[in-house]
DNA sequence: TCTACATCTCAAAACGTATTGAGATATTGG
DNA sequence: CCAATATCTCAATACGTTTTGAGATGTAGA
């Protein structure tokens, strides 16, 4: 992850549409769903639905791969691991009781079922 | 973090000079930067970095205080812990395995003099 | 092949953001 | 108080992005 790829995933990230539709994909795991599926679940036109998913494919932050009729986008996993990284790398002046806080959060978010942390 | 926050701080960081001053001032710590300092360090008029040290400002990433004539800018780390928390909660259907990368990046990124993760 | 379905492409209009330079404000030391 | 320093404000210009609707493309099943 360069800063190039990290203001392009950023300005992905920075637009509503586009935010919902990431934040979908990452709760959906890495099956994806369907672009008609999330057409349903943001509320946009298919139209535009689909300008949204190709400036977040640009970004890196999705993938598409097609089944059958329908084309199926699903998260980046390690993109947004980049993308963290990149945000968070040498911080601190070495300080970790600083960031402990984004690393629990971090290390709670694939827990669904138990408490999340809300920081 | 809701989602009005996460759009502002996603668009704060989506802009290339702003990106620069916000990593500045996470591997600064939380010690800051004057704003001078960061107009040198960034290569912006003091005018524009004015701009943009307002904007982050009023996306909660950053925040101000004064030092005699200066003013010093530092990281709000919770608001970076906030925006990883909301991007990545409840990811992954449970397959901790997903995401296990980003914890790891994130765990090492307070370690400058080690190896970081770059993934 | 024909039809229905799922998704994409394109151009125009509407909208918001970044940069610039001149000038204003606030603070310190003499 | 005055001058120097540090930073901020404002308005104009230039630029890029989002939305919309009509139509095109590609796929599957009868």
């Amino acid at each position: 992850m360069d800063e190039r790829q990290a203001l392009s995933a950023f300005a992905a990230l920075a637009q509503e549409h586009r935010l919902r539709i990431v934040r979908h994909l990452v709760t959906a795991g890495p099956d994806g769903l369907a672009a008609g599926v999330l057409a349903n679940a943001i509320g946009v036109s298919t139209s535009n639905l689909s300008f949204h998913l190709k400036e977040l494919d640009r970004s890196g932050l999705i993938e598409a791969r097609r089944d059958g009729r329908s084309i199926i986008y699903s998260a980046v996993y390690p993109a947004l691991s980049g993308l963290i990284e990149f945000l968070m790398r040498d911080c601190c002046q070495g300080r970790p009781e600083v960031c402990a806080p984004a690393v629990a959060a971090l290390s709670a978010c694939c827990n669904p079922t138990g408490e999340t942390a809300h920081v």
